[in-house]
DNA sequence: GCCAACGTTGGC
DNA sequence: GCCAACGTTGGC
């Protein structure tokens, strides 16, 4: 079982349109980096969870805990796919974190608890990424 | 709006 | 295959 964490841009697709969809269910599509698209493809299974983040915005960090509800699959935007290129998941909703575990806090666990945090990697720039268990554990004990 | 950092593109 | 130019990301 793998664990994600999930970036989008609240003022385009955030927790409170996740909240309201149906089934607390979306397709998560769009990504267009290989990177994170041979993670999508290759390494995300249903049953999985990740976290939701807000990045660029007034508070960035993570606001969610979603469900992997359907494993990759190629991403029906992608127009020109007589082979896919690129590809989807679904996530659904869990919960509501009860506050922000802003990227600040993130950052003061950086040099300990948190020190290989993709997300706290110079210059990364991943959209979806890899946590640890024991990350993802010691995150939600934040809260 | 700025800018650091990175990925992609395309000429050679 | 190199690498400069360009585009994008994302925090501040």
């Amino acid at each position: 079982m793998n664990h994600w964490l999930m970036k989008t841009e609240p003022s385009t697709f955030g927790i409170d349109d996740l909240e309201r969809a149906p089934k607390r269910t979306t397709m998560w599509d769009g990504v267009r980096n290989y990177q994170a698209r041979n993670l999508l493809r290759d390494d995300f299974a249903k049953g999985d969870r990740a976290f939701l983040y807000h990045s660029s915005c007034a508070v960035p960090g993570i606001v969610g805990v979603m469900r992997v509800v359907r494993a990759g699959y190629p991403d029906p935007t992608d127009r020109e796919s007589a082979r896919p290129t690129w590809y989807a998941v679904d996530v659904q909703l869990e919960r509501r974190l009860s506050r922000v575990i802003t990227l600040e806090e993130l950052r003061a666990h950086a040099t300990r608890c948190l020190a290989k945090l993709v997300l706290l990697q110079r210059g990364n720039r991943l959209s979806v990424m890899p946590v640890s268990a024991a990350h993802f554990e010691f995150i939600l004990s934040l809260e």
